[in-house]
DNA sequence: CCTTCGGCGTGCGCCAGCGTACAGACGAGG
DNA sequence: CCTCGTCTGTACGCTGGCGCACGCCGAAGG
């Protein structure tokens, strides 16, 4: 069985990583949970080993917008490597998994006597300020369809998984558009052949062609994660 | 005369501010001057004490958004702060004015044995995010008004003065709507007295009416940079 | 003085998304 | 089995912004 990790403590020297093991506990990430609330100090970091989380900003306690969202490939609570103690943004699950927790207290005396530590988390901070940057131009210039099936790319591509719970109600308000609009989007994808879905689960059928119908906006930067590939092939035309 | 200079820099413990001066350059940005270009190597920072920097996400070479702006509240080169070379962001100068310049190794340097600017560079990091953050759910939710309004009065904090060069071609593509779109909305500030403007120059006149205009965006954050105010107290009914 | 050109105002048809409403479809639970 | 609540599909009118195009006006320069 594979090994299930954190690609960012996978990618730390060992010894570091190893120093880091005794301080993380691992827990699961519920569906809906919501890991930090803007305003409120953070007690955790969170380093997702599969799951989703969601970064949304809160605009007047009502709307949430996702601004970014973190997988195997980051971390959750970046504002204590940055020595902020209070979250500006909500954390909430989208899929269900396992995470490896740290208290923030440890996470702070960890980060203050290593070095690699350090360079890894900034500069997953870096990545995520540009993810973040990136969606908002996509949500800015691009169509609902599109920005849905870059969604659900993104998604696969953290969560390690092209098949997740999701109603089109709860992925309107991530998106920022009306349930309404993604019903729209969903069903042609689902005319198309390039995903299925029934009552609040989702599943991607057709990667390439969920990619075409993607805009630009997704994978063609720098630094970005490379696209998940299930374990099991899927049986597919010689190309 | 006030002493011109850079909140980042003047917060930071006189000992390591003092040790930063000799590596600091006093420069002039000139408006239109791209500091960084995205996918190239940072070749500086700047500490801006007057004027105005955009950073923009450039998608696909073809369009760009302003996802945050920096005046004399913060840095350009965040990335540097991160350990990060190259800048994933275009970055350039909306307003005339002044700025420290660090070299990028002296810069290195000094984060490297001053754990005070590590600790408020930081800490800025974290505003800036918080401010992208922020912007993107602007930019998608309120109608080009509301956001032009917040545009000024951000600008206006952050150079440090209320009257502008810029036109309302370059006002539209920082917003990502069409000229046009710009055009409506400041005549329509311009009739209702809140705005003078001619020929790339942009003037505030009344600003508590600006706010007024202003969505929820503007201002209602922890740590955000309070309103700037004029030297010279304008004529104003006593309240 | 007149020309040129950059900056600004306006008008047109078009469309994506909004707000709202209602009806079908499926699953869980009695 | 039937009921009920949740999830999803479709419809309606409306509006903000888009793309385009044209015309005006003021400043700079010959």
């Amino acid at each position: 069985m594979p090994e299930l990790r954190n690609l960012l403590l996978a990618s730390l020297p060992r010894r570091t990583y190893e120093s880091l093991l005794p301080a993380l506990t691992r827990v699961n990430l519920v569906f809906g949970e919501v890991l930090h609330e803007p305003g409120r100090p953070m007690r955790h970091v969170y380093f997702p080993v599969e799951g989703l989380v969601s970064l949304l900003t809160v605009v007047k306690g009502r709307f949430a917008l996702e601004v970014a969202m973190v997988g195997r490939e980051g971390m959750v609570g970046v504002p204590l490597a940055l020595g902020i103690a209070r979250s500006r943004m909500r954390a909430m699950v989208q899929g269900n998994g396992v995470a490896l927790r740290m208290s923030r207290s440890r996470f702070a005396a960890s980060m203050e006597h290593s070095p690699p530590l350090r360079k890894a988390l900034l500069s997953y901070v870096d990545s995520l300020m540009a993810q973040i940057a990136r969606t908002a131009a996509c949500n800015r210039f691009h169509v609902v369809q599109a920005r849905l099936a870059r969604w659900l790319l993104m998604s696969r591509d953290r969560a390690g998984s092209g098949d997740f719970e999701m109603t089109q109600e709860f992925l309107s308000s991530i998106l920022g558009v009306r349930r309404v609009g993604v019903s729209a989007a969903a069903s042609a994808f689902q005319r198309g052949k390039l995903i299925e879905y029934s009552r609040g689960r989702i599943r991607i059928v057709d990667h390439a062609g969920l990619e075409a119908a993607c805009c630009a906006c997704y994978g063609d930067e720098p630094g970005t994660l490379p696209p998940w590939r299930p374990a099991v092939a899927v049986a597919l035309p010689m190309s």
